[in-house]
DNA sequence: CTAAGTTTCCTAAAACCGTTAGGCAAACGA
DNA sequence: TCGTTTGCCTAACGGTTTTAGGAAACTTAG
């Protein structure tokens, strides 16, 4: 088949998976997670609907590799971030890479806070977030259970804060967000330190 | 017109923008509220889906609504719990009712975390979320913006923890997440008093 | 190099959701 | 009782998801 104007020689698009999930990362930074639909990522290969579904299971399939995809690259970058630090050093360096991430790519961050079944979730990089959450704290001495309860902490306090900023919570009023980061922060450190075993 | 067998006799169904936000909140916590859908109402209702628009602006104008019922409704429930309390009795009352108004409606919760428009979140209950978190840490003696800070703390805190619970990312560790909940509850109490005025 | 086999993308079609337009019947007010 | 308004309907269109089957492009074995 070939259309003269629209040059359709029908040639392949090389469409994979991988490449599939990346482009719908970029398209849900660009339009919002819940707006990323296979009709969009098949609009912007220039291909129709129907030839991802050789790629993809379904919509869910796809939804659930961006997700895995987002929690991959935020652990590398947490990894990234923290190498080499200890302490509260450690703590405001994991803390940013995650808000930093939130902030440069909103849509993989809503991505990686997608549900996934028990059995794709052990087998994601969410096992390494919560590692690194733990040796993070290392630099703290907490006993069990006060260290998975910090690490809940943690991961709420983080989760939380960044996901309201992100939906302007905290544009109403005239203090500046990043200040009250910086408090959060502070104030996270001094009370894990009182936490401490003696 | 007349339908024997399945008695449709043209009456009328008594349909409101209020019935139909209660129905579609009630339609929230059974499904999700990401499945709450015109479509799936009207089923509800036993109507045709066009029947909804004589009442509803859209799919996202019912939403909407849905959201500021839940904030509403969820406003109404923690200003119950922390009427005649104070301290830290008043911030476990609250940090509670907002733990089990997630845990008992799941779809109202997400419903309230709806982003809204800057308009309709300034008229909506979630200004007296605000204000009742400010009321609570009256018991702490915090000055501003020391107070801003906390208020941001509180509720990212908590959102993140119902956020994360009800994800069921605190599922896979032995730890109670009770006792986390106490812990971090304790945690908070005893960092707002360290952080009281002088 | 060519024929067979595999992969990739296509067309076609069905089901569901959202939305608008226009109609008839029911409720209501005069 | 008779307009008028209101409430729910049918009809229709466009978009998304998904499956089935076909045809062209690539790959590989003889």
């Amino acid at each position: 088949m070939l259309v003269v104007d629209g040059a359709k020689v029908m040639a392949r698009a090389g469409l994979t998976p991988e490449r599939l999930t990346r482009a719908g990362a970029e398209l849900a930074d660009e339009v919002g997670f819940d707006q990323v639909t296979v009709s969009a990522l098949a609009r912007r290969f220039e291909v129709k609907v129907a030839s991802l579904y050789s790629h993809l299971k379904n919509s869910q399939d796809l939804r659930t590799r961006i997700a895995l995809f987002a929690l991959e690259e935020l652990a590398d970058r947490v990894a990234d971030a923290v190498a080499g630090r200890a302490g509260k050093d450690a703590l405001a360096a994991f803390a940013n890479a995650y808000r930093d991430y939130a902030r440069e790519h909103p849509g993989r961050y809503d991505a990686a806070r997608l549900r996934l079944d028990p059995e794709t979730a052990a087998a994601s990089a969410g096992v390494r977030h919560s590692q690194m959450t733990r040796a993070i704290l290392r630099g703290y001495d907490l006993a069990e259970p006060d260290q998975t309860h910090a690490v809940r902490m943690l991961g709420a306090m983080f989760h939380g804060y960044v996901s309201l900023e992100m939906a302007g919570s905290f544009r109403h009023t005239a203090v500046d967000s990043q200040e009250s980061w910086r408090w959060v922060l502070d104030s996270l450190d001094a009370l894990l330190r009182h936490r401490a075993a003696p």
